[in-house]
DNA sequence: TTGACAACATACTGGGTAGTATGTTCTTTG
DNA sequence: CAAAGAACATACTACCCAGTATGTTGTCAA
């Protein structure tokens, strides 16, 4: 296991990170007052800064706990035997699920890695989310390795790695921004977006032939 | 032309909505004190009070002047005669170019809608945005219908057009969260990069053989 | 039973911020 | 040249919000 050592947080601690992903997600990270959450909670701050030191600390809860998420989602492929290609198949197709079924926490790590780019506020805040980048980007270098390697294989064409991996992300995680979950008919639904869009990325990275998923 | 009517903002106005765009970029819309825009000009509040009734009402002017200039980028290929496929491939490199060139304002107008799906705060803020993303989704649709014309025309093979293109316009789009603009030798630098992100859309739509741009 | 601590709620404070009200200077126009 | 308005700056206010300090309730172990 690679990235944070993630310790599992007791339940009432997880309803405070759910609900703090909601409304970050809504609103945003600075439009969401540690108040908004609570009241979506049905209780106070003082529930919330017993558990948190700050809101700051919240926000890399969330995005600890979303990529432990993501994380946990696709470790039973990352080291699948066989070509490089079908470990990127199979990678590409649960993360997208993932993606659409943890959207709100996907939501935040976005808003995560965006914040770093950026350059975060304090310096300590800029240690916490410079690990908990880290951690997203050695989940990345998985993507990347495999990539790299299908197209030593032989399986996939591109030129600039760097490039090439950030168009691949960009539209794996597409969903986030516009799938809405439906209540019904959900799973022939959703793997049919997935499939869609996986199919997207496997011929813009120059895989050949269709893939069936 | 389609779209808002854009009256030409005067050349101070102008300076606002850039030091604007870029402390809006910098740290996200709501974390952005109008102060801080100010500082940033080397004014006070009381110039940009008296060119924008409100906070909101500068952010709409960034998205508002941001469009228009990425609509003016396109503009000349809209119309561009022959098969669809070509058309499509000079709109795809012009806006990916615009996205690195201008990728402030771009930033922005992301932003915006991002805003917008979560539903913006007050009422008015909400009407004054549903125009300024009706005028962004005009833009999409002339990538849309291009899309789907060229696969009409046998040049691309995709499914869903609605969930492509939101894959491939985030692939294109994805330069404004990475890219960053070097001093020297930008040109042919910014074209390769430019080519190969196109390039990754070209195939991911179903696009045949190469394209050479 | 009691006391110690966890898990909250309540009440308060200081700093920051959107918006306003009111100067001040410069330019334009009759 | 006078006066009116444009283009700002200054000063102020009311509000929101992160964080803290303190109170209250339940639980559990000795």
């Amino acid at each position: 296991m690679l990235g944070a050592p993630e310790v599992a947080p007791d339940s009432s601690t997880v309803d405070i990170l759910m609900a703090a992903a909601d409304c970050f997600m809504e609103r945003g990270y600075s439009a969401t007052s540690v108040d908004d959450v609570a009241r979506r909670l049905g209780a106070t701050k003082g529930r919330i800064y017993h558990h948190f030191p700050s809101k700051s600390a919240l926000f890399a809860g969330v995005f600890q706990h979303g990529m432990d998420r993501i994380f946990a989602a696709v470790e039973p492929y990352r080291n699948m035997p066989g070509p490089a290609v079908e470990r990127w198949k199979r990678l590409a197709l649960v993360h997208t699920k993932r993606m659409m079924k943890s959207k709100t926490l996907a939501r935040v790590v976005w808003e995560g890695v965006e914040m770093h780019l950026r350059g975060a506020t304090t310096p300590e805040q800029r240690i916490v989310l410079d690990g908990l980048v880290k951690y997203r980007n050695s989940y990345s270098d998985v993507f990347r390795e495999t990539m790299v390697q299908a197209r030593d294989e032989g399986d996939f064409d591109f030129e600039d790695p760097a490039i090439t991996v950030q168009s691949m992300f960009m539209a794996l995680n597409s969903p986030i921004f516009w799938y809405v979950p439906r209540p019904g008919e959900d799973d022939e639904h959703m793997h049919s977006i997935a499939r869609q869009i996986v199919t997207f990325a496997y011929r813009g990275l120059g895989g050949k032939g269709e893939l069936e998923l």
